[in-house]
DNA sequence: TGCAAATCATCTGCTGTCAAACGATCGGCG
DNA sequence: CGCCGATCGTTTGACAGCAGATGATTTGCA
């Protein structure tokens, strides 16, 4: 067997690769833990959260949407989404008027100052995501991108 | 019906998988929720959380451990393993007996009970990968795996 | 030997996420 | 019109994950 009566052996049994090649869903949850850590970083040195960055750059794609369009197709949710827009309103990059069609819902609209601030974020990105995936060659971030995209039930 | 076309119902954007496809962090992120999700919702209905499931399994392939080293190798917290084994000594599913060698650590071992729960739970791990990677075919879920181990630094 | 630093398990506090409940508003139907 | 159910945004409470501090113990070094 592996088992080493010396307990300062150095080249340990490293039983996580076995476990990452069994359990398809835990290799997911750890690496995306990896992930979301260094975005988090990275986004912190920023100064604006991930959930700010894309709320910002679905308004600035689609025009003014509910929060409740925000919530669904960022897969942020909708009480998540509240204080996402606290933040974003309080440093006036967007404004929150309401609908004057469903006064149930707002028009979140981004600013100027928010394209601005958005365009500034934007630049960083790439960086970040080639730092973050250096580990793999930019085929293999296509294949990744195509599995994840079946597997989260996007019509290819 | 899936055939209303009313007035609010035109083709939504669907912004999701365009964000889906120019951040790869993000739909990594995405994916992993959703295998999370359905994972903690398998292990509820097993009754068996799934880092009480994994803490067992390794114990069965490598034997007794540290705590130290379950968080490791399972890439779990310590302070979240203290918690875990404490519900597993609970049930007594593992035995927590000082390490005589180093009597800081324990050495966490598998009782009986546990090797029949494990063996027990194993058995329905399976179906819930087939079920939650159904969307991808046996080829790409090898790819998948080979993707997330470079990912996690996995020696190959 | 004796003392400082490191290590293991644990505890505490903070943050982020999610479920459920709540007011406000809309739509439908008599 | 007036009531009922549904929807939008918000608040609240519960809970996991993680950083940092603590006590017990071991190890390194003079």
């Amino acid at each position: 067997m592996a088992t080493t009566t010396k307990t300062a052996d150095r080249a340990r049994p490293t039983y996580f690769p076995r476990l990452a090649a069994e359990r398809l869903d835990i290799a997911l949850c750890r690496a995306s833990a990896a992930v979301a850590r260094a975005a988090d970083t990275h986004a912190g040195e920023e100064g604006l959260g991930v959930g700010q960055h894309l709320v910002l750059q679905m308004l600035d794609a689609v025009g003014p949407c509910s929060q409740q369009t925000l919530s669904e197709e960022l897969r942020i949710d909708r009480s998540v989404m509240v204080s996402i827009c606290d933040d974003l309103e309080q440093e006036s990059l967007v404004r929150r008027e309401r609908n004057p069609r469903d006064r149930r819902s707002y028009a979140v609209t981004i600013t100027d100052a928010g394209r601005r601030r958005l365009a500034e974020a934007q630049t960083s990105i790439p960086a970040f995501i080639e730092d973050t995936f250096q580990p793999l060659t930019p085929d293999e971030r296509d294949q990744l991108s195509t599995l994840l995209g079946k597997l989260l039930g996007i019509a290819t």
